[in-house]
RNA sequence: GCCCAGGUGGCGGAAUUGGCAUACGCGUAAGAUUAAGGAUCUUAUGGGGAAACUCUUGCGGGUUCGAAUCCCGCCCUGGGCACCA
């Protein structure tokens, strides 16, 4: 490997000492060989056992679990190398760390999979599991293996079942009615993704959308404790996270408002009435007709028997088309028809026109908008269009009575003040809203309401491949559960792969045919299985007892384990994972379970792993294979390029040439200790000079714990081969022991295959892991002389050296001694500004 | 359209509180070493200028002794939501 680093070294002058005679025997970096060595004794030691110790600190660290795709990608390599380095440093620091791994293992691909290639979904699971969990020990992660566990292991989901068996007894799962993507060429379920552009992924036929009866999760219970929890407990979060979440469950205040159907003109008379919902219950005396959704209930019941039943059956029709053909792609124009009936407006009584409207979604509020054109953009455009009244009672300001201008442009949107609404006129949009709300709550005519945009939870999936529900039909007593002791219902292996005729657990006999618990008599099975968001729901609390055989987790073994102290994973679950963990957590809370509001204190989200600006995908062929480099560089490079190159949140950049700099920072980190080590062994005088050695290693420690502290492991790196560089730039001999000890303990938690195998060689039998993490001696980083620097006008002029204790009086003088600075400083200072310790700064 | 995050050398990025802009790494150039290549080591490396110096953190203003950092306006990129009543 040529001569030992020493770049000053006596070597130079001195060519006879052995170090510089003997280059051949310097043993060389090969991560091949002692990655595995010390993965093997890492797991002989059980080091990564994780135990209930109440003596130590706790630290549970979640990583959120693989999809068992096939192969790990880097964006596995990264997540999960940052997750390594938060563990190693708490092990360091004494905690008692819970970090474990798992496989998200039920999903559409194992099921795709089987459809193309005819192998078994089972089978196809388990392989890529064993051949991604070798990639995982060959990374080096400090997982605790004994706690690991597949989702689709019948001892992992039978405690789902139970836990969804519970909630259907306090009525937190129901079943309804609703649409679904179907191929009725295939005549099977598509999932969203398989129906892009409302095409069949497998034959290209047309998707419809069809009925069917699902489950729910009535998560919109928890909407408000959901959304107040963001402030009040996860302060530690990403702000972009709690803003997407905030956003997901829409909360937004108003009234609902009933408009009583004028019943005259249709035999029998109707008895129903038509609910809105607004924000802005002020402008109600601007209402000039009432929309509802194309697919609300009342459109086909109102306009039967008019003269404009046949136009609406159309604009329906063509609604739902447009529909579910990628609606969001274009912005189409609002159309709309007149439904042939009339409702009363609640406090004028005046006779309202009621339109269907293709602008109106039947999934948010009520289905139904009262129409104030003068003040909404959309109820504005819509009149223009039809010719539809346009009654102006908002006027901006407070000067009641200012002039009105006829032809509007736009609607006027914003708040302002009442005209021509009654009792109402001359007050505020602020008072009218609280006001009108009351007074139609006092008529019974609707009142104060709050909606949100989170919708209940379907968890019905027509798959094979997923958790059954635990559900049977019968026809004597309906949807009955399966009894506890009857759990877990098992997925039956034995099942045809097609693609077509529906669900394969439909085809199962044995599956499907069973009795009814209740009435004994014939029953058939629920042939859904649940979406695998609810395996990744609770999946956390398994790792605490994941032998566990008497219920789904120890209570006493969470209590101990939580909350997690750091989840770090994409933010590309920010509102469906995220959302749904916090959801159950609250759930088996209240299913007295556990004790615990909030799952996770802190939350990272790493970015992505790019290449070419783009992100890596086959399709794109920008992908980089982890096992390529393992087996050209090894893991600890590949895990110090991966937090190096970027910060923890932000995307990486893929570079080839930048983890060559990883690999030649490692080799000359084990080319400086193994030097030392041999230098040390060859008995040579050791002429110690370390105070700033010394200084230096006290103010490395120092940036690197504090680096870690606060996640920002890229600038830890960074502080560590400034280290590495200043000690190479010093005579190998005249650095002490501590120097490198100090290297090679700070290197642990971000390649800790070659930091173990240095402390070894500077002769310690003690593993990392457990040896202490260093702290820094304050009085150490004092020099005895400062560098002060030396401003004029707030420009950098001169920089002085002044002894430590140095008055603000004696700064002043030795700046202005300096002929740099005296050369821009013409009279007396006008003032002088003296950052203590730091900087000075004369203005003239 | 609304809401978030961001914009710093040739590139990835650094700069805890308003106090030396460009740490660290990559790349590039020259040199040492080598039979040669590779590896390694040394030196240089934001722009302009011979130099003194000067300009430079998306653009334009402002506050301040001093601004990448704070304030106002604008441009661009990424993300989220989107006829949400």
């Amino acid at each position: 490997m040529g001569c030992p680093p020493a770049r000053f070294s006596l070597s130079c002058i001195l060519p006879f000492l052995p170090y510089s005679c003997n280059p051949v025997t310097e043993t060389k970096y090969q991560p091949d060989v002692i990655e595995p060595k010390w993965q093997k004794a890492w797991e002989a030691a059980k080091l990564f056992q994780a135990t209930e110790d109440s003596a130590k600190k706790k630290y549970y660290l979640l990583e959120m679990l693989p999809y068992p795709s096939g192969v790990l990608h880097m964006g596995h390599v990264r997540n999960y190398s940052i997750g390594d380095v938060a563990a190693r440093y708490k092990m360091m620091q004494g905690h008692s760390v819970l970090h474990p791994m798992a496989w998200d293992a039920f999903g559409m691909p194992a099921e795709n999979a089987a459809i193309k290639h005819g192998v078994h979904p089972a089978k196809w699971t388990r392989e890529n599991i064993d051949y991604m969990r070798s990639q995982l020990r060959r990374l080096g992660f400090s997982y605790d293996w004994n706690r690991e566990f597949a989702t689709c292991d019948p001892s992992y989901y039978r405690w789902e079942q139970l836990i969804f068996l519970k909630m259907l007894e306090r009525k937190m799962v129901y079943r309804k009615t609703s649409l679904v993507n179907w191929c009725p060429s295939c005549e099977t379920v598509l999932a969203n993704e398989q129906a892009e552009g409302g095409v069949c992924w497998r034959c290209e036929a047309s998707v419809e959308m069809k009925s069917m009866t699902q489950w729910y999760f009535r998560i919109t219970d928890y909407a408000e404790e959901l959304l107040r929890d963001i402030d009040l407990q996860l302060g530690s979060w990403p702000e972009r996270i709690r803003t997407i979440q905030r956003g997901w469950i829409g909360k937004s205040e108003g009234a609902t408002i009933d408009f009583e159907l004028v019943g005259a003109v249709r035999e029998p008379p109707l008895q129903e009435k038509i609910t809105v919902f607004t924000t802005r219950p002020d402008t109600l005396f601007g209402v000039t007709f009432v929309s509802l959704a194309s697919n609300h209930p009342l459109v086909a019941k109102l306009s039967a028997g008019t003269p404009e039943a046949k136009k609406v059956q159309d604009f329906v029709e063509r609604s739902a088309r447009i529909d579910h053909q990628a609606r969001l792609a274009e912005k189409y124009e609002k159309e709309g028809v007149f439904v042939g009936a009339y409702c009363k407006h609640p406090l004028t009584g005046e006779n309202i026109p009621i339109y269907a409207a293709n602008f109106v979604v039947m999934e948010y509020g009520t289905g139904a908008v009262m129409a104030v054109p003068a003040h909404d953009q959309r109820d504005f455009e819509f009149a223009k269009k039809y010719n539809l009244p346009i009654k102006v009672v908002i006027q901006p300001g407070k000067n009641v009575g200012a002039v009105r201008e006829p032809p509007l442009q736009q609607a006027y949107a914003d708040e302002g003040v009442l005209i021509d609404s009654g009792e109402f006129t001359g007050l505020s949009s602020r008072d009218a809203m609280a006001k009108i709300s009351a007074a139609l709550g006092e008529r019974g005519q609707g009142g104060p309401t709050v909606t949100y945009k989170l919708k209940d939870w379907c968890l019905s999936r027509q798959r094979y491949w997923g958790a059954p529900i635990p559900i049977v039909y019968c026809d004597v007593c309906g949807p009955v559960p399966v009894p506890e002791k009857d759990l877990p219902v098992l997925l039956p292996e034995d099942v045809p792969f097609t693609g077509t005729g529906g669900s394969p657990l439909a085809k199962s006999e044995r599956f499907l045919q069973t009795s009814c618990p209740t009435c004994h008599g014939k029953a058939n099975r629920v042939t859904d299985t649940m979406d695998t968001f609810v395996e990744s729901s609770w999946y956390f609390f398994r790792y605490t007892s994941p032998g566990c055989d008497r219920a789904a987790f120890d209570a006493k073994k969470v209590a101990y384990w939580f909350p997690i102290d750091l989840y770090i994973g994409g933010v590309e679950h920010a509102a469906g994972h995220l959302i749904y963990c916090r959801y159950y957590t609250k759930v088996l809370r209240d299913l007295g379970m556990l004790k615990l509001d909030e799952p996770v204190v802190k939350l990272i989200n790493q970015g992505m792993v790019i290449k070419g600006g783009a992100k890596m995908s086959k399709s794109k062929g920008n992908v980089v294979d982890p096992d390529d480099l393992m087996a050209k560089y090894g893991a600890d490079t590949m895990r110090l390029f991966s937090l190096f190159a970027a910060p923890v949140e932000g995307d990486l950049e893929w570079s080839n040439a930048g983890i060559e700099g990883a690999w030649r920072f490692l080799n000359r980190v084990w080319r400086l200790v193994q030097g030392w080590c041999k230098d040390v062994g060859a008995g040579l005088p050791r002429p110690y000079k370390t105070d700033d050695i010394i200084r230096l290693q006290h103010h490395t420690i120092k940036r690197v714990t504090e680096d870690l502290e606060r996640y920002h492991y890229n600038t830890a790196i960074a502080a560590i081969m400034e280290y590495l560089n200043a000690l190479s730039d010093t005579d190998v001999r005249s650095l002490p022991a501590s120097a490198l000890e100090t290297l090679v303990i700070l290197l642990a938690p971000f390649a800790p295959h070659m930091a173990e195998e240095l402390w070894r060689a500077l002769g310690h039998q003690d593993f990392l892991v457990r040896h202490p993490w260093p702290s820094y001696d304050a009085a150490v980083l004092q020099s005895s002389t400062l560098n002060i620097v030396v401003q004029v006008n707030g420009k950098l002029r001169d920089q002085v050296s002044v002894p430590a204790d140095a008055t603000e009086d004696d700064v002043k003088k030795v700046a202005l001694a300096s002929p740099k600075v005296a050369a821009h400083v013409t009279g007396a200072p006008k003032k002088v500004i003296y950052v203590p310790k730091k900087l000075i700064n004369i203005v003239v």
